[in-house]
DNA sequence: CCGCATCCGGGGCGATACTG
DNA sequence: CAGTATCGCCCCGGATGCGG
C-alpha cells in the first residue's frame, strides 16, 4: 500500500495493516496459532493466492509475522505471529467488538461461516470461573467443519483435528452459537430458539460470563 | 470496496472501516468534533477530493458520521461523527498506541505533520490530576500551524483559533512534543534535547502520567 | 500436495480541473 | 464551500501454471 506519509502513529499503523486482508490474516493467525500457508487459504475464503504470498512477505518485513521451517516429519513452511504481531490481539478486539451490532440480523446470503471464527468470540469473552479445574473441551458445529475449543483460564485454544472426547457440543445456526459464546444471548434463549446442547451444560456455565442485564 | 461476505465480526467492521483513508476520517472527526468538508481536507494531506466525498457518503450511510446544517450564521454544512462512530474511539486508540513504536525513528523526509495530529496522543495519555481546578490550556509549536488544546478532568479538547492565553506552550521538533505528550519521554530529558517549554511547568505536570519505569 | 509466480480484466485510487 | 468530472495507473480478483 502506499503509505500516507503522515507523521502520526494510526497512519503509521495503517501502513502497515491497512492493505486488503491483512487485518484478516492477522486474524487467523491469532486463531490458529503457527500454520501452513494452505491452513490460511482455508480461512480466508475469497482471498488470491498472490495476495496471501504477497501480504505474509509485507508482514514478515514488518514484524509483525515469521517464517520457519518445521522439523523434518512434516518439513513444511509455518508462519506465525511475532511478539510484536500477537499485541495486535486487543486491537483485533476492539474492532471485532465494534463490528458486533452488524452481525445482528444474520448472516447475507453471500456469507461465509467459519467455526474458527467463532473461537475469537470465544478468546474475548470466555473467563473460566474454576481456573484451576482442568480445561474444558467444547466442540462447535454450525453446518460446516466441527471445532474443539479447549479453554482453562483466561486462555482459549483452537484445537485442530477435532478427534478425542468433548465436555458439551453446541449445534445451531451460526448467530446462535455466537451469540451463546459472546455472552449477549442467554444459554436457555439460544437452547428456546433451537440451539442444541448436548453433554454438560455445567462445564459450559463455568466458562460462560454473567449475562449482562439486557435493560 | 468489496465485502469480505464473510459472517465474522472482524471482517464487517472492516467492511465498513477498511478502505483507504476511512480510519484517518474518522481521527479527523474525533479530534476536531464537528467540522466542516474543508477542514477535514486540511487534515487529510493527500486525499483526492473525489475520494474524500465518497468515504463520507458510505459513513453516514453505515451511521457513523451524520451531517448537519449550521445555522445561518455560518450556514455552511457540517460532518459530525454519530454516538455509533464516537465507539470508534477505542478502536483508534488501540491502532495508535499499536503505531507508536514505528514513530521512534523521527519523521521521514516525506512525511508531513499536523500538530493537530498530537491531540490524539493527548486525549490518550493525559490526566488531570485536579479535575476540580479550571482547565489547562496548551500551545503546541512543532513547525506548523501551533494548536492550542484545552484539558480538564478526562477530557482533552482542541482549541480551534489558537487565540487567548495559554498556561504553557511547547516548542520543539515533532518527536519531542509527541513523547512528552505520550509520556515517552520525561519532561526534562525533552528539554535536553531542545524542546523549549514556556510558561507553567506546573501546569502542564498537572496533566502528564507517571513516567512509567523505563526498564 | 505445498507454496507460490504469472497473466489479465476490472475497478478502486490519485491528481487535477471544474462547477453551482 | 462542497463537492463532481475525468482520466491514468495500479491494486485487486480469479485462473492457471509450476518447481520442490
Amino acid at each position: 500500500m502506499r503509505s500516507y506519509s503522515q507523521y502520526c502513529s494510526l497512519a503509521k499503523a495503517l501502513d502497515v495493516l491497512g492493505e486488503r486482508w491483512t487485518m484478516l490474516i492477522v486474524r487467523e493467525l491469532l486463531l490458529r496459532g503457527p500454520c501452513r500457508y494452505t491452513d490460511l487459504r482455508e480461512g480466508l475464503p475469497g482471498i488470491a493466492s498472490n495476495l496471501l504470498a504477497e501480504r505474509l512477505r509485507t508482514l514478515e518485513a514488518a514484524g509483525v509475522v515469521a517464517r520457519e521451517q518445521a522439523p523434518p516429519p512434516v518439513a513444511t513452511t509455518l508462519f506465525r505471529l511475532t511478539p510484536r504481531g500477537e499485541e495486535l490481539r486487543t486491537v483485533l478486539y476492539e474492532l471485532a467488538r465494534w463490528g458486533m451490532p452488524l452481525m445482528e440480523g444474520g448472516p447475507a446470503h453471500e456469507d461465509v461461516f467459519r467455526e474458527e471464527w467463532a473461537v475469537l468470540l470465544a478468546q474475548m469473552s470466555l473467563r473460566d470461573s474454576q481456573p484451576d479445574r482442568p480445561p474444558v473441551r467444547i466442540q462447535l458445529r454450525a453446518g460446516g467443519d466441527p471445532v474443539v475449543i479447549e479453554t482453562a483460564g483466561a486462555s482459549v485454544r483452537l484445537h485442530r483435528g477435532g478427534a478425542g472426547s468433548v465436555d458439551v457440543t453446541l449445534d445451531g445456526a451460526p448467530p446462535l452459537v455466537l451469540g451463546v459464546l459472546s455472552g449477549r444471548l442467554a444459554l436457555e434463549q439460544a437452547e428456546r430458539r433451537g440451539l442444541r446442547v448436548e453433554g454438560s451444560h455445567k462445564a459450559l456455565r463455568r466458562l460462560l460470563p454473567e449475562p449482562a442485564g439486557l435493560a
